[in-house]
Order: structure tokens, then C-alpha cells, then sequence
DNA sequence: CTGAATCCGAATCGATACTG
DNA sequence: CAGTATCGATTCGGATTCAG
């Protein structure tokens, strides 16, 4: 019963690996893990926002992490921001073309959550009950 | 230059809305986040692994994470864990299906970080170039 | 409006020691 | 081998205050 991984396996497209602590895709799992790097991207996908619509969007996020989370965005080329000279100052925010790409990915694992949360749940309530009497 | 976002756009294919503080798809971003989750799900994805095994794949996991990341993992019925009564004891560990499942849009991102690095790496430089003498 | 700066408790993580 | 337990160190993250 194990043949059918082994046709599966599709050995690493590249000379990266994820599993090496060298390995600089490691910081984009690091980075994607970060608590609202994917919500701040998948709220991007919709299209241009400014800061406050974007906060406004996703719901629970502090100032100072909407902030940070699109500075470390910004830095990798994922966001563009966008200052206008108005009064008060106007600032919008985009996915660049990278950005977008990896926005996609991201939604990904947001259809697959949508998908999955009932088994999740499920799972959770087995989980509890064969280790509440212990 | 805005209507092929409009096209593009497919509203949620469910009664779900990540961006909802509510919303129990939340919880599985909030999973996927933690720093170890992602890569013990690669790690298996390639077939069951015991967990030494697994820990001497993972480059820099610490004893107490991958335990940690492992029980989080298990509850959620993302993983499935098997004693055998050896001396000393064996611990064999293994995707579900639905594990399995998350584990290939995992798989994405790993695909997506291998093909992007260079672009982030470049971002990077650009950004630290442009803010250097702030 | 868009943020930067600071304070501070909470959560995370690693190293170490110990167990069946 | 496969963990559990504990203890600091660091980091995270929210609330608040201030500024251009």
C-alpha cells in the first residue's frame, strides 16, 4: 500500500530546499506565516485600498500590525504603496504582479480552508473525546 | 484599467468570509501560520516518517516543536499517529487524507517560494538601497 | 488620515534535564 | 526512541499617545 506515494513523489523542481535551515525559501514560509501576511494579501487581491479600508476589512487587526505586516510586504516587493499629497495625506496600497501571484496561492489555502473547516471540526471533537478521561 | 479585477473576481464559494474575526476558516490561517506546521506537513508528504526521522529532515526544529506542532496537527485530524509496542517504542506518523490534501496547497507555496526567491531577494535590495540613507 | 514610538503583558520558542 | 517538564529569553501584539 505504499507504491502509490512513491509514483506520486515529484522530487524538488530545483536547488532549494525547504527543509534546510540554509535554504532561503525558508523565509518565505516565515514571512507566510506570519500572523496577517495572508489576510492582508487576499484582502489586497480585490484591488487597490487605502490603509484605513484596509483595516476596516479585515477585522481583529491592530494599526500597528496592518502597518508592520505591509512594511515587511512592501520591502518584499509584494505591495505597492502610494502616497498622494493631499490634505490630510492619501495612501493606497496594491499587490505588485508578484504580490498577485503569490495572493493567488494564498487563496488557495483560503478555498481549501472554506472546504475543510467541517472536517477540521470534526476532527476536534473525536480528538477531545477519547482524551477527556485522562 | 480596473474592470479585469472585477472579472477576475469570484466571490467566496461559501457562507464563509476569512476576513470575518468570526469566521472559523480564521483558525485554519491561524494553523497554517505556525511556524513549523507548514514544513512537517511537507515532511510527510512524502511518506510516513517516525518521529526522529522527522525531526532530523526538519533542519532547526526543536524537540519540544515538532512535538508541539505534531499534537496540533494530530487533533485536527491533519495527521495520523500510530504506536507500536517495540522495545524502546516505535512512532510512526502519517498524513490523512485530509491532511494530505493541505499538504499539496502547501506544496504550492513551496513550488511558489523555490520560483520567486530571486524576485524577493532583488526587492530587497532595492528597498534597503532606497532606505539607507534615511 | 496614516502612521511612528513607547509601554507592557502574553505567548512563543529553545535549551536543558528527566522519564518509560 | 519518543516524549514530558520546567525555566529563562525573546518575540508578539494590543493599547495608548503623539505627529506630519
Amino acid at each position: 500500500m505504499l507504491w502509490y506515494r512513491y509514483l506520486m513523489e515529484t522530487s524538488p523542481p530545483a536547488p532549494y530546499d525547504v527543509f534546510k535551515l540554509s535554504c532561503p525559501s525558508r523565509e518565505v514560509f516565515v514571512r507566510v506565516g506570519e500572523r496577517w501576511t495572508g489576510l492582508v494579501l487576499l484582502g489586497l487581491r480585490q484591488g487597490t485600498l487605502r490603509f484605513s479600508q484596509l483595516r476596516r476589512q479585515i477585522d481583529g487587526i491592530s494599526q500597528k500590525m496592518l502597518t508592520q505586516t505591509l512594511r515587511g510586504l512592501e520591502r518584499d516587493g509584494l505591495v505597492a504603496r502610494t502616497v498622494y499629497p493631499t490634505v490630510p495625506v492619501t495612501v493606497e496600497y496594491d499587490l505588485t504582479p508578484l504580490g498577485r501571484s503569490l495572493g493567488d496561492a494564498m487563496d488557495v489555502l483560503r478555498t481549501w480552508a472554506y472546504t475543510h473547516i467541517g472536517d477540521i471540526n470534526a476532527a476536534r471533537q473525536t480528538y477531545e473525546a477519547a482524551n477527556r478521561q485522562l
